[in-house]
DNA sequence: CAACTTTTAATTGTATTATAAATAGTATTG
DNA sequence: CAATACTATTTATAATACAATTAAAAGTTG
């Protein structure tokens, strides 16, 4: 899917930022200097630089005369970044982080679903539907079920008609990525979820935005509820 | 408040990202190469080459051998970063930027009322309320009404307890400061508007959730008709 | 002519070296 | 001790050279 070619100067943001997010270096920590990160890599100070200039554009470092190059608090971090988002993916996301992207998701998809009710444009339409298809076709094993189910979500905030929700697939993608590495039970592998995506999609073409917001927000909550249980076990496991 | 000091790199990626948002540079189109660039800013290639990772890095432009400097999709814009948001802001932002602005803070806030009302927090709650202080001196004309409704606002992204709800502090700061521009009506002046704002605050305060998500979505709702409304009787009038 | 290949030239990618500017820490001075 | 000056470290900027990529032009071939 990747694969493409990154030069050095990504190689190299990609490789730090990758670190920054497993917590090889932790905020307020000083990444190598310049001269050692050029020696470390085997690379010039030009490529050095320019992915210093990269993290420093995402909200991740600072880099500054005699002081270095540290990493800043997290509240600066570009978290809707989709390199950032990558990155994350790479570390080791726990149980409180999936709860958090789905603290944000529960909101943003049933107003993205109330919106495409909303709009309902025959292009949105058919490409929420040409989703549905390769989910079905995923409940028979003809097709990735996780691929789907990201496909159909994407769609609908495309389907909002609004840069806003749109730039965030990037976050609803990885949460979900997020949401398939800790079970696979929360995706729609049964006919009964298959169900509930066609409902959110039979709204949708109606343009039923109450109902379509409502469906969705059922599903969402039901998934935050599970993970709540998770981290409450979890929570009395460990005391 | 910012006056800081921008070096030439900063200070190119600023002018470039400035003219980016106000369509100086639309999408497809390709800016000057590295060398003009240089010669236009008077700059040199390394701070040019620089600027330009910069503006990569928050998936404004793209820059590759021979096709040179290019503005990418809007869609890939990091419509989140903090540096994007403020150059939108010096842009010309219209009604519907404000209308899309208003779609996704209407989910965003009300939830994150919902989640701090669930957290309540003594520190967030105290901050909160000094947020609401200010806003009552204002009304006397004893502070600036715009500051303290945006402090306002963030206090209670802030008492999500949820990183990715923080970082949309930029988001939401941006979309009040558009908002302003385009009326100074929207904002708690008057008393009435103030207790809404109070309203909010106690249901935190008290932890009823779900108030708080009411009482934030009613607000916001009456916020966006009202823009709706102005969209509507421009589009009549221009027909 | 049409399809394919090669060449060319424009532009960014990388490396190297040198110097300037900023600043944390240290030393000095009154 | 406080204020100042010095020093050394690190990033900021500049200049130059060459490599790599690739769109477009030129050439080749059937």
């Amino acid at each position: 899917m990747e694969s493409i070619h990154l030069n050095l100067t990504q190689q190299l943001a990609h490789d730090l930022g990758k670190k920054i997010m497993q917590g090889s270096y932790k905020v307020g920590d000083s990444l190598p200097s310049e001269a050692d990160l050029c020696t470390q890599y085997g690379i010039s100070r030009t490529a050095t630089r320019e992915a210093v200039k990269m993290l420093t554009a995402k909200g991740l470092i600072s880099s500054r005369p005699r002081q270095g190059i540290k990493v800043v608090e997290s509240k600066h971090w570009n978290l809707f970044d989709v390199d950032v988002l990558n990155w994350i993916l790479l570390g080791k996301p726990d149980l409180y982080l999936l709860r958090h992207f789905l603290q944000l998701r529960l909101p943003i998809e049933s107003e993205a679903a109330y919106l495409a009710a909303q709009y309902k444009q025959e292009a949105d339409i058919t490409a929420i539907e040409s989703a549905l298809a390769r989910m079905k076709n995923a409940t028979n094993g003809q097709d990735d079920t996780h691929e789907a189910d990201i496909e159909f979500h994407q769609t609908i905030l495309s389907a909002s008609n609004n840069p806003f929700f749109i730039q965030l697939k990037n976050f609803i993608t990885t949460a979900l990525k997020v949401n398939i590495r800790f079970t696979n039970r929360m995706i729609p592998v049964t006919l009964d979820e298959y169900q509930a995506h066609v409902d959110i999609f039979e709204h949708i073409k109606n343009g039923d935005s109450q109902a379509a917001f409502d469906a969705t927000l059922v599903t969402q909550k039901a998934t935050l509820a599970i993970v709540e249980e998770q981290i409450l076990a979890l929570e009395n496991k460990a005391s």
